[in-house]
This record gives structure tokens, C-alpha cells and sequence, in this order.
DNA sequence: ATGAAAGCGCTAACAT
DNA sequence: ATGTTAGCGCTTTCAT
């Protein structure tokens, strides 16, 4: 179970009957070299089908940059846009990306962290990892970006927020604008940053509009669950007892499954239930009705992130927040 | 922009007063170390939280696993499933998985390619691929299995197909044995060999069960566009001119497009339109309607990926055939 | 049970 | 313009 090339910078050096060293130099592009001999190089490249051995390149030099992305759920469109943005930027310049999913689990990040320093990562994209504040500080001589995850030490890296509460108000007050008063909120398990503010953002405009909402909100506690379904089964719930004209659902996903519970029910939508969603996935946009949410610019803020690994110094830490985008659909009654 | 961690197994070896040969020793969990001097190595190594260099031991071990999937579209919770019941195995025996994707384009695949085998990748899975018969070829020293990919060589690599035809066949009998006779089918660009045994499927049951099916095949071209987005617009071209009774979408991403098209005609589904899609994405089931469609086994199949990478010999080499469930839901008039 | 030393494939002084 | 050589961090004989 080999798996090496057999071919190395020898044999192209022995081949061309030039040293090893001149044969790294026409590799690396160095202008030093005569234009015949490295012509005769490429070519003997090319029909040896060599390719350099990229782990004793930066074993030798110290410092390829290697960066890796740690996210909760590749399912997820919202982090799979991230992560596209980062890649895209990551392939136009060469650099590795390792991309782990971590499921929100505390054992897999650090199980996955332990691997990426094993293989020299010089820079981390956190994701809305979960209690990985120690894990963050075991790093050294490394860059750090966190997405959606506040990171203790204020000061030290970038961080990218977005502003969830707000636009939970901005929700509340809409939804109240439209007629409605009986208000509930589906959430998952309260993981990441986002999904706490967002809670929060939510019962603060419940208070401030005198509404109820101590009993309305509805967290789902099975962390293996898919969201749709999640939300699905939590609506069910619901819905046994109560009778709500209003969910904003803490993700499109999660709203998804909150249709489909109400469906059942043969509740119509939106005149007799209104929901809000999170995230703008194209599942919301094509769901029935379709999903008024928030947008947030997710491709930009993965290139944000490969941006902030490779910018020159950290002049740049310390939080920096984006603003979602209301988009109304037709799931809110008019 | 360094990135090292900079304790290395020397460093271990002065704390403890032993030479670097004893602290790999320990490391591989050899048993000619003493228990004392094993311990105090360990502890060695706790204290100055060392991680060794995977580069470095690959290089003179020559023969690290490292794993790679090359997959078209990570949105697709069709090909994730897959990559999970993959990564999965190999996290679980240690072993580095590349997670690439290719978007169905030949220059990143090579790309992607050329970079694998730049850090001494040795195992490949492909997953639907696009024209990657030659790259695959110039892989040696390697272990490879294709899924939803034929590779030319028939024998020398395992390859994992699926019943498309035969499926599509039934998806015609079912739809025909409703009622149903204008049949359609829409299927996003011939990338995948599923793709194009699906189709194969479709006429070869429309011919037999001599209903006219040639002008009713409605192929998208467009690459860029995602498969809810390409669904929705090549409905609504259907039907600008047509109103078929039924419809067979290649993928249940597709077919939430189609139903999108068809609800804002105001058609009744499955009353008016029936629809049948491929894959069992949770996307079909939380639909409206619930989408018949046909489910194959995809984390299993991720899984037999690993074990046949890692199996003992190719005497497992040539082609084998997963079969899908036919789902019935409600997207089919009864 | 432990150490000394060679060498994996590559790069970067330094020498010519 | 090209060659020689040391050494990156690690594993693995071969001695002791």
C-alpha cells in the first residue's frame, strides 16, 4: 500500500544531466537559470510526469501555508457558502484548505484540530465552533479568523459577527406590524453565537412590544437530528396545545419543517400562521410559501476570512459585524 | 507568516534526557521502551504539548495514507452522504481525507489532481467525475475506486454503480399504471454516467410502453445555475407551451424546481401533475407535495469506498451495482 | 532498553 | 549559470 511517486527531483536532475539544485531552481522560476537548460528541464519534467513532493518542500522551507476551515455542518448551506468563498480564494492562490465538519461536537474539533497541527496548518477559520476557547490559545505562531464565534481573548484575532439580535427585532416588529401577536420561536440547541443572539434579540422585542414569550420559545435538545426534521417535530408539538399566528424560525431550515408540521394541520399559510426564517437558503426561496428571511453575505464574508489570514499584521483584530438583509416573501401575512 | 510549531521530538528527547530514537519509540507505541522511561516521556510531551510533524514522518516513511474524494457538488446532499460514510471510516483509523470539489469541471478536477499528488496523496475516490479517464490513468502507485463513474479499464478498479435504468423504468410503469401519459423528463447537463443511464431509462420505457417521449426529454445547458434554480426555469418553459400530466426529474432538486414552476401556474399536484424525483433528499420528503422519489444507500456507500480502498488486493476490481428504493410519497396522483 | 547515525525529497546558502 | 552540501523532523537499522 505505497502510494509515493516513484519519481523525484534525482531523476529529472540525472535525466537532463544537470544537478538537483538547478532543477529546484527552474521549479521555483528563478531567473538564474540559462533559457536552454530550462527548457530541457521542463521537458524532461513533462515526460517523467514529475511532481514535487510537497511535504519535504515545506518540511525544507518551514512555512508552506497550509490554512483549514472548521465548520458545524457541510449540510448547511449557510456555512457551505462560507466555506466556498474561502476555497475559491484559497485554489486562486495555491494554498491548501482542509475542510473539517465538526458537527458541533467538542470531541471532533479537537480530535480535527489535533490532525491539522499534525500537518502544519499556519492558519484557522473557526466557524461557529463550540467551546473552543482553550483550543484557540494552544495555537502558535499561527492566524486565526473566527466566524460566528466570539472568541475570549478580545484583542487577539479578527472576529466576523453578524447582527442576529437586530434583525430578530427587526422580525418581531414586522410581524407585529402585520397582525400578529401570538409569537412563537423555534431554535436549535443554542450553539453558536448566532443562534444565543438571536434568541436573545427575540425576547428583547417580545418585551418591548408587551408581548408574552416566556413559554413560546421552543428549543430542541436532540443535537443528531437534522434541522428540517427538528423543526418539524418541535411544530408538532406545538401545535398539540396552541394555536400560534406567528414562528420565526432561527433558520430556513428550521422553518422548512415548520411548514410541513402546519400543513398537516391544514393551516394555511400565511393567513393563519406567518413565518420568518434565517439565512436565505434557496430551500426557502423555493418552499411553499416562500420564505420571508434574512440574507446574509456569506460568499463575501468566506473571502473576508481568507483576506484576514494572509493580510499583513493583526492591526485588524477585535470584532467586526455584518448586517443582514430583510428579504419579504410571501410567508408573512400581508 | 511562519506557522511551525516549534517544539520538535529533540526537544522532547533533551527534556527528558533520552535520545530522539526513545521518544519515537514511545510515540509508535513500541513495547522495548521501559514503562518508566515511557512515562516520562509521555509526560514530556504533555508539558510541552508536542505534536509531531506528519510531513516529516511521511517523508521518511514513505508511505502515509492519505485519502482523497473528488466529488462534483458539496451542496448536494446526494454526493455529501456519500463523503461522509467515507470520512467517517477514515477518521476513525486516522487516516487524512482531501475533500475536493469539482463543480463538474475537467480543469479543477486536474487541478485538484495535480495537487493531491503533490502531497503524496494514495488513495482516490471519484466521484461522479466528468472526462477523467487519462487523469486517473497517470495515478500510479495508487489505490482508486470510482463511484458513479465509469472508468475504461474495466477490470483494474473497483467501481460502484447504481440501477438508474431500471429505475427510470420503473419511475415510467409506475407513472403509466396512475393514469399518467404525457410524461416529461427533466434532467440538469449528461455530466454523470447516472445521469446518463437515467435518461437511457426513461426512453427505453416510453418506447416500450409506445408512448411518443422524444420531444418531451428537456435537458438544462446551463452549468452555472444550481438545480433548484435550473428545475424551476426549464418548467417553466414546459409549460409555457405544454401542460404535461407528469414529470420525472433526474433529482429531487429538480423536482422541488419543477413543483415551484407548476405552483405558481396554479397546477394541482399530484391532481393535475404528477411528479417523480431521484435521490431521497430530506428536501424531497419536507416538500409540498411529499416527492416520490428513490433512495439509495449513500453512507454506505461512502463506506464500502474505504474498504475497498484499504482492502487487501484489487481482486475486488471491476463493477458492482448498488440498487434504489422506489419511495412512494404523494407527488404521484393515486 | 537505549543511542548513534543515515537518509526520506527538497531548498538555500555558498562555492565555483 | 550551475554544482555541492547541509539540514528541515522524523523513523529505522544497527550497535551497544
Amino acid at each position: 500500500m505505497g502510494g509515493y511517486t516513484k519519481v523525484t527531483i534525482k531523476d529529472v536532475a540525472t535525466k537532463v544531466g544537470v544537478s538537483v539544485a538547478t532543477v529546484s531552481l527552474v521549479i521555483s522560476g528563478s531567473p538564474k537559470v540559462a533559457a536552454k537548460t530550462r527548457r530541457k528541464v521542463l521537458t524532461a519534467i513533462d515526460e517523467l510526469q514529475y511532481i514535487p513532493n510537497q511535504n519535504a518542500a515545506s518540511l525544507r522551507k518551514q512555512n508552506r501555508d497550509v490554512f483549514a476551515a472548521l465548520i458545524p455542518d457541510l449540510n448547511n448551506p449557510f456555512y457551505l457558502s462560507i466555506v466556498r468563498g474561502l476555497k475559491d480564494r484559497c485554489s486562486r492562490q495555491g494554498i491548501v484548505l482542509h475542510i473539517s465538519e465538526t458537527r458541533h461536537d467538542y470531541d471532533i474539533e479537537k480530535a480535527e484540530l489535533h490532525f491539522l497541527r499534525g500537518v502544519q496548518t499556519s492558519g484557522y477559520v473557526f466557524i461557529g465552533t463550540v467551546l473552543d476557547d482553550d483550543l484557540i490559545d494552544s495555537l502558535t505562531h499561527c492566524r486565526v479568523v473566527t466566524i460566528d464565534k466570539v472568541y475570549g481573548q478580545k484583542d487577539r484575532y479578527p472576529q466576523i459577527l453578524f447582527n442576529n439580535a437586530a434583525c430578530m427585532e427587526q422580525a418581531v416588529t414586522y410581524l407585529v406590524s402585520q397582525g400578529c401577536r401570538d409569537i412563537w420561536y423555534i431554535t436549535p440547541p443554542i450553539w453558536t453565537h448566532s443562534q444565543q443572539e438571536r434568541l436573545r434579540g427575540y425576547q428583547q422585542a417580545m418585551h418591548q412590544a408587551q408581548l408574552p414569550y416566556s413559554e413560546k420559545v421552543c428549543i430542541s435538545y436532540d443535537s443528531q437530528m437534522n434541522m428540517m426534521e427538528a423543526g418539524y417535530i418541535q411544530m408538532k408539538q406545538i401545535l398539540a396545545n396552541h394555536q400560534p399566528d406567528a414562528v420565526i424560525a432561527a433558520s430556513d431550515l428550521y422553518a422548512i419543517g415548520v411548514m410541513r408540521a402546519a400543513r398537516e394541520q391544514n393551516l394555511k399559510m400565511p393567513e393563519e400562521l406567518s413565518i420568518v426564517g434565517f439565512d436565505n437558503t434557496l430551500y426557502g426561496q423555493y418552499s411553499h410559501p416562500p420564505l420571508t428571511t434574512f440574507s446574509l453575505p456569506l460568499k463575501r464574508m468566506g473571502e473576508m476570512a481568507y483576506e484576514l489570514l494572509t493580510q499583513d499584521s493583526s492591526h485588524s483584530a477585535g470584532k467586526m459585524y455584518v448586517t443582514a438583509d430583510f428579504i419579504i416573501r410571501d410567508s408573512v401575512r400581508q
